[in-house]
RNA sequence: GGAGAGAUGACAGAGUGGCCGAUUGUGCAGCACUGGAAAUGCUGUGUCCGGGUAACCGGACCGGGGGUUCGAAUCCCCCUCUCUCCGCCA
Protein backbone atom coordinates (compact mmCIF):
# COMPACT_ATOMS: atom_id res chain seq x y z
CA UNK A 1 0.00 0.00 0.00
CA UNK A 2 1.33 3.55 -0.84
CA UNK A 3 1.01 5.96 1.20
CA UNK A 4 -2.72 8.46 1.00
CA UNK A 5 -0.87 11.48 1.02
CA UNK A 6 2.26 10.46 -1.64
CA UNK A 7 -1.04 9.58 -3.81
CA UNK A 8 -2.50 12.55 -3.72
CA UNK A 9 0.70 14.76 -4.07
CA UNK A 10 2.04 12.49 -6.83
CA UNK A 11 -0.87 11.85 -8.78
CA UNK A 12 0.47 11.82 -12.30
CA UNK A 13 3.32 9.98 -11.39
CA UNK A 14 1.61 7.42 -9.93
CA UNK A 15 -1.08 7.07 -12.38
CA UNK A 16 1.80 6.98 -14.69
CA UNK A 17 3.47 3.90 -13.08
CA UNK A 18 0.33 1.89 -12.70
CA UNK A 19 0.67 2.40 -16.69
CA UNK A 20 4.04 1.22 -16.72
CA UNK A 21 3.29 -1.63 -14.68
CA UNK A 22 -0.12 -2.75 -16.31
CA UNK A 23 -2.48 -2.30 -12.70
CA UNK A 24 -5.67 -0.48 -13.03
CA UNK A 25 -6.31 1.80 -10.39
CA UNK A 26 -8.59 4.88 -10.26
CA UNK A 27 -6.72 7.24 -8.44
CA UNK A 28 -9.37 9.82 -9.16
CA UNK A 29 -11.48 7.76 -6.44
CA UNK A 30 -8.51 7.70 -3.90
CA UNK A 31 -7.86 11.99 -4.18
CA UNK A 32 -11.87 11.86 -3.97
CA UNK A 33 -12.41 9.51 -1.16
CA UNK A 34 -9.52 11.16 0.82
CA UNK A 35 -11.14 14.28 0.44
CA UNK A 36 -14.83 12.50 1.79
CA UNK A 37 -13.41 11.19 3.94
CA UNK A 38 -11.35 14.11 5.58
CA UNK A 39 -14.64 16.30 6.21
CA UNK A 40 -16.06 13.93 7.71
CA UNK A 41 -13.61 12.93 10.45
CA UNK A 42 -13.93 16.61 10.67
CA UNK A 43 -17.90 16.65 11.41
CA UNK A 44 -17.87 13.49 13.49
CA UNK A 45 -15.03 15.04 15.86
CA UNK A 46 -16.78 18.60 16.09
CA UNK A 47 -19.84 16.71 17.55
CA UNK A 48 -17.92 14.22 19.72
CA UNK A 49 -16.44 17.38 20.85
CA UNK A 50 -19.97 18.92 21.32
CA UNK A 51 -20.81 15.75 23.00
CA UNK A 52 -18.43 15.69 25.09
CA UNK A 53 -18.74 19.10 26.46
CA UNK A 54 -22.53 18.51 26.88
CA UNK A 55 -21.64 14.70 29.14
CA UNK A 56 -19.26 16.89 31.17
CA UNK A 57 -21.63 19.77 32.11
CA UNK A 58 -24.09 17.29 33.24
CA UNK A 59 -22.70 16.82 36.89
CA UNK A 60 -22.10 20.17 37.71
CA UNK A 61 -25.50 21.21 36.10
CA UNK A 62 -28.22 21.57 38.29
CA UNK A 63 -31.28 19.44 38.53
CA UNK A 64 -34.00 21.73 36.12
CA UNK A 65 -30.98 21.83 33.64
CA UNK A 66 -30.37 18.08 33.44
CA UNK A 67 -33.17 16.65 31.51
CA UNK A 68 -32.63 18.82 28.86
CA UNK A 69 -28.51 18.19 28.61
CA UNK A 70 -29.48 14.52 28.43
CA UNK A 71 -31.66 14.62 25.40
CA UNK A 72 -29.21 16.89 24.04
CA UNK A 73 -26.08 14.44 24.44
CA UNK A 74 -28.90 11.81 23.43
CA UNK A 75 -29.39 13.59 20.04
CA UNK A 76 -25.69 14.20 19.50
CA UNK A 77 -24.77 10.63 20.36
CA UNK A 78 -26.97 9.79 17.35
CA UNK A 79 -25.09 11.59 15.16
CA UNK A 80 -21.74 11.04 16.31
CA UNK A 81 -22.98 7.24 15.43
CA UNK A 82 -24.29 8.47 12.10
CA UNK A 83 -21.25 10.30 10.71
CA UNK A 84 -19.13 7.16 12.13
CA UNK A 85 -21.03 4.68 10.13
CA UNK A 86 -21.01 6.88 7.07
CA UNK A 87 -16.95 7.48 7.50
CA UNK A 88 -16.37 3.55 7.73
CA UNK A 89 -18.28 2.78 4.35
CA UNK A 90 -15.68 5.78 3.12
CA UNK A 91 -12.75 4.43 4.48
CA UNK A 92 -13.40 0.59 3.43
CA UNK A 93 -13.71 1.79 -0.29
CA UNK A 94 -10.72 4.22 0.19
CA UNK A 95 -8.51 1.27 1.35
CA UNK A 96 -10.06 -1.00 -1.61
CA UNK A 97 -8.88 1.59 -4.19
CA UNK A 98 -5.52 2.49 -2.26
CA UNK A 99 -4.66 -1.07 -1.78
CA UNK A 100 -5.02 -1.77 -6.26
CA UNK A 101 -2.00 0.87 -6.22
CA UNK A 102 1.37 -0.94 -6.51
CA UNK A 103 4.06 0.51 -5.56
CA UNK A 104 6.91 2.80 -7.10
CA UNK A 105 9.23 1.44 -9.37
CA UNK A 106 13.02 1.99 -9.15
CA UNK A 107 13.91 4.19 -11.67
CA UNK A 108 16.68 1.39 -12.89
CA UNK A 109 13.82 -0.97 -13.58
CA UNK A 110 12.72 -1.62 -17.43
CA UNK A 111 10.18 -0.98 -18.82
CA UNK A 112 7.74 -3.72 -20.44
CA UNK A 113 6.75 -7.30 -19.89
CA UNK A 114 8.13 -10.69 -19.33
CA UNK A 115 10.56 -10.57 -22.36
CA UNK A 116 12.19 -6.94 -21.53
CA UNK A 117 13.91 -7.99 -18.37
CA UNK A 118 17.47 -7.26 -18.77
CA UNK A 119 20.19 -9.47 -18.22
CA UNK A 120 22.51 -8.22 -15.54
CA UNK A 121 25.35 -10.76 -15.74
CA UNK A 122 25.70 -14.29 -16.23
CA UNK A 123 28.09 -16.57 -14.45
CA UNK A 124 29.33 -20.24 -14.95
CA UNK A 125 29.80 -22.26 -18.50
CA UNK A 126 26.67 -24.21 -20.06
CA UNK A 127 27.47 -27.91 -20.12
CA UNK A 128 28.75 -29.47 -23.16
CA UNK A 129 27.30 -32.59 -23.77
CA UNK A 130 28.52 -35.06 -26.26
CA UNK A 131 25.16 -36.70 -26.05
CA UNK A 132 21.22 -35.67 -25.86
CA UNK A 133 20.76 -34.14 -22.15
CA UNK A 134 17.36 -36.07 -21.29
CA UNK A 135 15.04 -33.66 -18.62
CA UNK A 136 14.40 -33.65 -15.09
CA UNK A 137 11.77 -36.42 -15.55
CA UNK A 138 13.18 -38.57 -17.19
CA UNK A 139 16.68 -38.80 -15.07
CA UNK A 140 14.32 -38.64 -11.80
CA UNK A 141 12.59 -41.56 -13.74
CA UNK A 142 15.48 -43.54 -14.76
CA UNK A 143 17.35 -43.18 -11.23
CA UNK A 144 14.13 -43.44 -9.42
CA UNK A 145 13.30 -40.35 -7.60
CA UNK A 146 10.29 -38.93 -7.97
CA UNK A 147 7.04 -40.64 -8.16
CA UNK A 148 4.51 -38.46 -9.95
CA UNK A 149 1.31 -41.20 -10.26
CA UNK A 150 1.26 -41.64 -6.46
CA UNK A 151 1.39 -37.64 -6.16
CA UNK A 152 -1.70 -37.68 -8.21
CA UNK A 153 -3.36 -40.17 -6.84
CA UNK A 154 -3.03 -39.16 -3.27
CA UNK A 155 -3.53 -35.47 -3.88
CA UNK A 156 -3.57 -34.57 -7.55
CA UNK A 157 -1.86 -33.17 -10.28
CA UNK A 158 0.77 -31.19 -9.57
CA UNK A 159 1.68 -33.23 -5.97
CA UNK A 160 4.26 -35.67 -6.37
CA UNK A 161 6.95 -37.52 -3.70
CA UNK A 162 10.15 -37.26 -3.71
CA UNK A 163 11.91 -41.19 -3.25
CA UNK A 164 14.95 -42.30 -2.42
CA UNK A 165 18.46 -40.27 -2.90
CA UNK A 166 15.92 -37.15 -4.31
CA UNK A 167 14.95 -37.20 -0.73
CA UNK A 168 18.29 -36.68 0.59
CA UNK A 169 19.34 -34.08 -2.27
CA UNK A 170 16.29 -31.68 -1.03
CA UNK A 171 17.46 -32.33 2.61
CA UNK A 172 21.00 -31.05 1.36
CA UNK A 173 20.22 -28.50 -0.54
CA UNK A 174 17.95 -26.95 2.61
CA UNK A 175 20.91 -27.84 5.12
CA UNK A 176 23.29 -26.14 2.97
CA UNK A 177 21.04 -22.81 2.46
CA UNK A 178 20.60 -23.09 5.99
CA UNK A 179 24.10 -23.01 6.69
CA UNK A 180 25.22 -20.35 4.76
CA UNK A 181 22.19 -18.02 5.95
CA UNK A 182 23.67 -18.92 9.67
CA UNK A 183 27.18 -17.77 8.79
CA UNK A 184 25.59 -14.93 7.49
CA UNK A 185 24.05 -13.97 10.23
CA UNK A 186 20.45 -14.65 9.40
CA UNK A 187 18.25 -16.08 12.51
CA UNK A 188 16.87 -19.34 11.62
CA UNK A 189 13.41 -20.53 11.50
CA UNK A 190 10.98 -23.06 10.67
CA UNK A 191 7.58 -21.05 10.24
CA UNK A 192 4.08 -22.45 10.29
CA UNK A 193 2.53 -23.57 7.17
CA UNK A 194 -0.60 -22.47 7.49
CA UNK A 195 -1.02 -17.88 8.27
CA UNK A 196 -3.90 -15.88 8.99
CA UNK A 197 -5.35 -14.33 5.88
CA UNK A 198 -4.53 -10.84 7.11
CA UNK A 199 -0.95 -11.54 6.96
CA UNK A 200 -1.27 -12.99 3.39
CA UNK A 201 -2.84 -9.51 2.24
CA UNK A 202 0.06 -7.03 3.90
CA UNK A 203 2.01 -8.89 2.49
CA UNK A 204 0.71 -8.29 -0.43
CA UNK A 205 -1.43 -12.17 -1.56
CA UNK A 206 -5.12 -12.18 -2.18
CA UNK A 207 -5.81 -15.07 -0.60
CA UNK A 208 -9.88 -15.63 -1.87
CA UNK A 209 -11.42 -14.93 -4.85
CA UNK A 210 -11.34 -16.61 -8.29
CA UNK A 211 -7.80 -15.42 -9.28
CA UNK A 212 -6.08 -16.19 -5.88
CA UNK A 213 -3.03 -18.46 -5.87
CA UNK A 214 -3.44 -19.25 -2.80
CA UNK A 215 -5.57 -22.44 -0.94
CA UNK A 216 -7.14 -21.53 1.85
CA UNK A 217 -8.69 -22.99 4.77
CA UNK A 218 -12.83 -23.21 4.74
CA UNK A 219 -14.49 -21.60 7.90
CA UNK A 220 -11.49 -19.95 9.08
CA UNK A 221 -8.93 -16.98 8.45
CA UNK A 222 -6.21 -19.23 7.57
CA UNK A 223 -4.57 -20.29 4.45
CA UNK A 224 -1.70 -22.41 2.99
CA UNK A 225 1.44 -19.90 2.41
CA UNK A 226 2.84 -19.42 -0.85
CA UNK A 227 6.06 -18.73 0.46
CA UNK A 228 7.82 -18.29 4.18
CA UNK A 229 7.45 -14.82 3.08
CA UNK A 230 4.29 -14.56 4.53
CA UNK A 231 5.13 -15.65 7.59
CA UNK A 232 8.68 -13.98 8.16
CA UNK A 233 6.97 -10.74 7.15
CA UNK A 234 3.98 -11.73 9.85
CA UNK A 235 6.29 -12.03 12.66
CA UNK A 236 7.02 -7.93 12.96
CA UNK A 237 3.57 -7.43 12.16
CA UNK A 238 1.92 -4.40 14.24
CA UNK A 239 5.57 -3.80 15.86
CA UNK A 240 7.84 -0.99 16.43
CA UNK A 241 11.32 -2.22 15.68
CA UNK A 242 14.18 0.15 17.22
CA UNK A 243 16.28 1.37 14.58
CA UNK A 244 19.40 0.16 16.40
CA UNK A 245 18.42 -3.60 15.83
CA UNK A 246 18.22 -3.08 12.13
CA UNK A 247 17.89 -4.52 9.85
CA UNK A 248 16.64 -8.03 10.89
CA UNK A 249 17.74 -10.52 8.84
CA UNK A 250 15.57 -13.77 8.80
CA UNK A 251 15.27 -17.15 7.08
CA UNK A 252 12.65 -19.43 7.31
CA UNK A 253 12.12 -22.62 5.82
CA UNK A 254 8.69 -23.82 5.08
CA UNK A 255 6.30 -25.68 2.34
CA UNK A 256 4.88 -23.44 0.06
CA UNK A 257 1.37 -23.86 -1.69
CA UNK A 258 0.14 -22.82 -4.98
CA UNK A 259 -3.01 -23.47 -6.51
CA UNK A 260 -1.22 -21.93 -10.05
CA UNK A 261 -5.08 -21.03 -11.33
CA UNK A 262 -4.42 -19.59 -14.92
CA UNK A 263 -1.25 -21.47 -15.06
CA UNK A 264 -2.84 -24.42 -16.63
CA UNK A 265 -0.76 -25.83 -19.49
CA UNK A 266 2.61 -23.77 -19.12
CA UNK A 267 5.36 -26.15 -18.42
CA UNK A 268 3.36 -28.78 -16.32
CA UNK A 269 5.89 -31.05 -16.73
CA UNK A 270 7.64 -32.61 -13.80
CA UNK A 271 7.98 -30.66 -10.65
CA UNK A 272 9.15 -27.22 -12.63
CA UNK A 273 5.86 -25.49 -11.48
CA UNK A 274 3.75 -27.19 -9.05
CA UNK A 275 0.99 -26.95 -5.99
CA UNK A 276 3.53 -27.87 -3.58
CA UNK A 277 7.06 -26.90 -2.57
CA UNK A 278 10.07 -26.43 -0.11
CA UNK A 279 12.03 -23.67 0.49
CA UNK A 280 14.36 -21.81 2.56
CA UNK A 281 13.51 -18.25 2.27
CA UNK A 282 15.07 -14.71 3.18
CA UNK A 283 13.53 -11.71 4.82
CA UNK A 284 15.02 -8.35 5.70
CA UNK A 285 13.49 -5.71 8.01
CA UNK A 286 15.43 -2.32 7.41
CA UNK A 287 15.04 1.58 8.33
CA UNK A 288 13.38 3.54 5.80
CA UNK A 289 16.47 4.66 3.74
CA UNK A 290 16.43 3.53 0.36
CA UNK A 291 20.03 3.63 -0.13
CA UNK A 292 19.97 0.97 3.05
CA UNK A 293 17.52 -1.35 1.73
CA UNK A 294 19.25 -1.09 -1.56
CA UNK A 295 22.32 -2.21 -0.23
CA UNK A 296 20.54 -5.42 1.62
CA UNK A 297 18.78 -5.85 -1.71
CA UNK A 298 22.03 -6.01 -3.45
CA UNK A 299 23.39 -8.30 -0.15
CA UNK A 300 20.72 -10.66 -0.78
CA UNK A 301 20.84 -11.07 -4.34
CA UNK A 302 24.99 -11.80 -3.41
CA UNK A 303 23.96 -14.34 -1.05
CA UNK A 304 21.53 -16.25 -3.86
CA UNK A 305 24.29 -16.19 -6.24
CA UNK A 306 26.98 -17.89 -4.06
CA UNK A 307 24.29 -20.76 -3.52
CA UNK A 308 24.19 -21.06 -7.10
CA UNK A 309 27.70 -20.61 -7.64
CA UNK A 310 28.67 -23.27 -5.08
CA UNK A 311 26.25 -25.75 -6.70
CA UNK A 312 28.25 -24.52 -9.79
CA UNK A 313 24.53 -24.40 -11.89
CA UNK A 314 24.88 -21.80 -14.30
CA UNK A 315 22.68 -19.03 -14.30
CA UNK A 316 21.74 -15.25 -15.07
CA UNK A 317 20.41 -12.19 -13.44
CA UNK A 318 17.65 -10.32 -14.52
CA UNK A 319 16.38 -6.88 -13.51
CA UNK A 320 12.38 -7.93 -13.94
CA UNK A 321 10.65 -5.44 -16.07
CA UNK A 322 8.04 -3.33 -14.57
CA UNK A 323 4.99 -5.39 -15.84
CA UNK A 324 6.21 -8.62 -14.09
CA UNK A 325 6.75 -6.94 -10.86
CA UNK A 326 3.74 -7.40 -9.13
CA UNK A 327 1.91 -5.24 -6.07
CA UNK A 328 4.77 -5.08 -3.50
CA UNK A 329 7.97 -5.31 -5.39
CA UNK A 330 10.10 -1.60 -5.63
CA UNK A 331 12.49 -4.12 -7.73
CA UNK A 332 12.83 -7.30 -8.43
CA UNK A 333 16.10 -9.17 -9.18
CA UNK A 334 15.51 -12.98 -10.67
CA UNK A 335 17.55 -15.35 -10.66
CA UNK A 336 17.58 -18.06 -13.82
CA UNK A 337 19.53 -21.07 -13.87
CA UNK A 338 20.28 -23.01 -17.29
CA UNK A 339 18.32 -25.78 -17.38
CA UNK A 340 19.62 -27.72 -20.14
CA UNK A 341 16.57 -30.36 -20.34
CA UNK A 342 13.71 -27.37 -20.63
CA UNK A 343 12.52 -26.51 -24.72
CA UNK A 344 14.61 -27.43 -27.95
CA UNK A 345 18.41 -26.97 -26.59
CA UNK A 346 17.91 -26.02 -22.64
CA UNK A 347 16.18 -22.64 -21.43
CA UNK A 348 16.87 -20.79 -18.15
CA UNK A 349 14.44 -20.90 -15.88
CA UNK A 350 12.88 -19.25 -12.87
CA UNK A 351 14.93 -20.21 -9.72
CA UNK A 352 14.89 -17.07 -6.89
CA UNK A 353 13.94 -14.06 -6.97
CA UNK A 354 14.95 -11.17 -4.61
CA UNK A 355 12.80 -8.20 -3.91
CA UNK A 356 12.46 -4.45 -2.25
CA UNK A 357 9.44 -3.99 -0.73
CA UNK A 358 9.99 -0.78 0.67
CA UNK A 359 7.23 0.40 3.18
CA UNK A 360 4.76 -0.98 0.93
CA UNK A 361 4.35 -4.08 2.34
CA UNK A 362 5.28 -2.52 5.97
CA UNK A 363 2.22 -0.38 6.23
CA UNK A 364 -0.26 -2.58 5.78
CA UNK A 365 1.31 -5.06 8.54
CA UNK A 366 1.73 -1.41 10.48
CA UNK A 367 5.37 -2.72 10.79
CA UNK A 368 7.09 0.84 12.55
CA UNK A 369 10.60 1.40 13.37
CA UNK A 370 11.90 4.49 16.09
CA UNK A 371 14.57 6.36 15.94
CA UNK A 372 15.42 7.86 19.82
CA UNK A 373 16.54 10.95 17.90
CA UNK A 374 13.68 11.29 16.05
CA UNK A 375 9.92 12.09 17.18
CA UNK A 376 7.50 9.35 15.94
CA UNK A 377 7.51 6.36 13.88
CA UNK A 378 8.68 5.41 10.56
CA UNK A 379 7.44 2.23 8.30
CA UNK A 380 10.42 0.03 7.89
CA UNK A 381 11.62 -1.33 4.88
CA UNK A 382 10.87 -4.84 4.08
CA UNK A 383 12.83 -7.61 1.51
CA UNK A 384 12.72 -11.15 0.52
CA UNK A 385 14.64 -13.22 -1.62
CA UNK A 386 14.88 -16.92 -2.24
CA UNK A 387 17.51 -19.08 -0.72
CA UNK A 388 16.97 -22.10 -2.12
CA UNK A 389 13.33 -23.37 -3.79
CA UNK A 390 13.91 -26.95 -3.75
CA UNK A 391 11.62 -28.21 -6.72
CA UNK A 392 13.02 -25.82 -8.94
CA UNK A 393 16.84 -26.28 -7.41
CA UNK A 394 16.60 -29.89 -8.23
CA UNK A 395 15.35 -29.67 -12.09
CA UNK A 396 18.93 -27.63 -12.36
CA UNK A 397 20.85 -29.90 -10.59
CA UNK A 398 19.70 -32.80 -12.60
CA UNK A 399 19.68 -31.71 -15.52
CA UNK A 400 23.20 -29.72 -15.21
CA UNK A 401 24.50 -32.54 -13.64
CA UNK A 402 23.21 -35.64 -15.26
CA UNK A 403 26.38 -37.82 -17.46
CA UNK A 404 25.90 -40.01 -20.56
CA UNK A 405 24.90 -43.27 -18.35
CA UNK A 406 21.78 -41.33 -16.97
CA UNK A 407 23.74 -40.98 -13.52
CA UNK A 408 24.22 -38.02 -11.87
CA UNK A 409 27.03 -35.94 -10.07
CA UNK A 410 26.57 -34.85 -6.73
CA UNK A 411 27.75 -30.87 -5.86
CA UNK A 412 30.37 -31.31 -3.86
CA UNK A 413 28.80 -28.99 -1.45
CA UNK A 414 26.12 -31.39 -0.73
CA UNK A 415 27.87 -34.93 -0.25
CA UNK A 416 28.28 -34.19 3.42
CA UNK A 417 24.30 -34.84 3.52
CA UNK A 418 23.61 -37.02 0.75
CA UNK A 419 26.43 -39.78 1.66
CA UNK A 420 27.76 -40.26 -1.91
CA UNK A 421 29.09 -38.26 -5.01
CA UNK A 422 27.12 -39.97 -7.99
CA UNK A 423 23.13 -40.78 -7.89
CA UNK A 424 22.84 -44.36 -9.71
CA UNK A 425 20.19 -46.23 -10.87
CA UNK A 426 19.66 -49.74 -8.84
C1' G B 1 -11.52 -30.80 25.32
C1' G B 2 -13.00 -29.22 30.81
C1' A B 3 -12.31 -25.67 35.19
C1' G B 4 -10.31 -21.21 36.96
C1' A B 5 -7.29 -16.55 36.71
C1' G B 6 -5.71 -12.67 33.85
C1' A B 7 -4.67 -8.90 29.48
C1' U B 8 -3.72 -1.04 31.48
C1' G B 9 1.83 3.36 28.74
C1' A B 10 9.26 0.97 27.69
C1' C B 11 8.57 -2.37 32.18
C1' A B 12 6.21 -3.19 36.98
C1' G B 13 1.61 -2.05 38.84
C1' A B 14 -3.01 1.16 40.82
C1' G B 15 -7.57 2.32 39.13
C1' U B 16 -15.28 -0.81 39.55
C1' G B 17 -19.61 4.99 35.96
C1' G B 18 -18.16 11.74 35.33
C1' C B 19 -12.44 15.08 38.96
C1' C B 20 -8.74 9.11 34.23
C1' G B 21 -4.91 9.54 28.49
C1' A B 22 -4.96 7.41 33.05
C1' U B 23 -2.00 7.41 40.54
C1' U B 24 2.70 5.50 41.67
C1' G B 25 7.42 3.03 41.12
C1' U B 26 11.38 1.71 37.74
C1' G B 27 13.65 3.02 33.29
C1' C B 28 14.90 6.99 29.88
C1' A B 29 16.01 12.44 28.67
C1' G B 30 17.05 17.42 30.38
C1' C B 31 18.24 20.70 34.40
C1' A B 32 20.17 21.58 39.44
C1' C B 33 23.78 19.93 43.06
C1' U B 34 29.43 17.93 42.23
C1' G B 35 36.30 18.79 40.79
C1' G B 36 33.91 14.51 38.27
C1' A B 37 30.52 10.71 39.42
C1' A B 38 27.05 8.17 42.68
C1' A B 39 23.06 9.52 45.62
C1' U B 40 19.33 13.34 45.79
C1' G B 41 15.87 17.10 43.93
C1' C B 42 13.07 19.37 39.91
C1' U B 43 11.07 18.99 34.93
C1' G B 44 9.79 16.10 30.94
C1' U B 45 8.86 11.34 28.72
C1' G B 46 3.18 7.13 23.88
C1' U B 47 0.91 6.09 19.19
C1' C B 48 -2.52 7.18 15.37
C1' C B 49 -6.15 10.45 12.66
C1' G B 50 -7.89 15.52 11.18
C1' G B 51 -6.77 20.93 10.99
C1' G B 52 -2.54 24.55 11.13
C1' U B 53 3.87 27.24 8.20
C1' A B 54 4.31 26.67 13.38
C1' A B 55 3.38 27.11 18.58
C1' C B 56 -0.91 24.64 19.03
C1' C B 57 -6.12 22.90 18.60
C1' G B 58 -9.70 18.85 18.06
C1' G B 59 -10.51 13.51 18.01
C1' A B 60 -9.30 8.23 18.87
C1' C B 61 -6.65 4.52 21.59
C1' C B 62 -6.50 0.87 28.81
C1' G B 63 -6.04 -7.23 24.27
C1' G B 64 -9.93 -7.12 19.71
C1' G B 65 -15.15 -6.43 18.29
C1' G B 66 -20.21 -5.23 19.61
C1' G B 67 -23.74 -3.23 23.40
C1' U B 68 -25.89 -0.26 27.75
C1' U B 69 -25.46 5.13 29.15
C1' C B 70 -25.96 12.15 28.40
C1' G B 71 -21.07 10.00 29.94
C1' A B 72 -17.24 3.50 30.05
C1' A B 73 -10.38 1.48 31.49
C1' U B 74 -14.59 0.73 34.92
C1' C B 75 -21.17 -2.43 33.58
C1' C B 76 -23.09 -6.40 29.77
C1' C B 77 -22.19 -9.85 25.41
C1' C B 78 -18.88 -12.24 21.83
C1' C B 79 -13.86 -13.31 20.30
C1' U B 80 -8.51 -13.76 20.76
C1' C B 81 -4.28 -14.51 23.53
C1' U B 82 -1.49 -15.67 28.19
C1' C B 83 -1.03 -18.34 32.86
C1' U B 84 -2.54 -22.45 36.43
C1' C B 85 -4.94 -27.21 37.14
C1' C B 86 -7.32 -31.67 34.88
C1' G B 87 -7.93 -34.73 30.50
C1' C B 88 -5.83 -36.21 25.79
C1' C B 89 -1.80 -36.59 22.53
C1' A B 90 3.22 -36.69 18.41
Amino acid sequence: MLDLQFICDHRDEVAENCRLRGVTADIDAVVQLREDRNGLIARADELRHRQKEVSAAIPKASADERPGLIEQGRELRAEVTAADEKLRGIEERLREEQSRIPNMTHPDVPVGGEDDASEIRTWGERPQFSFQPRDHVDIAAHLDLIDFEAGARVTGSGFYFLKNDAVLLEMALVQFALTKLRSEGFTLFTTPDLARDSVLEGIGFSPRGNETQIYSVAETDLSLVATAEITLGGIQKDQVLNESELPLRYAGLSHCFRTEAGAAGRATRGIYRVHQFTKVEMFAYTTPDPALSNAVHADILRIEEEIFQALKIPYRVIDTATGDLGGPAYRKFDIEAWMPGRGEAGEYGEVTSASNCTDYQARRLNIRCRNPDRKGTQFAHTLNGTAISCARALVALLENNQQEDGSVVVPEVLRPWVGRDVLTAG
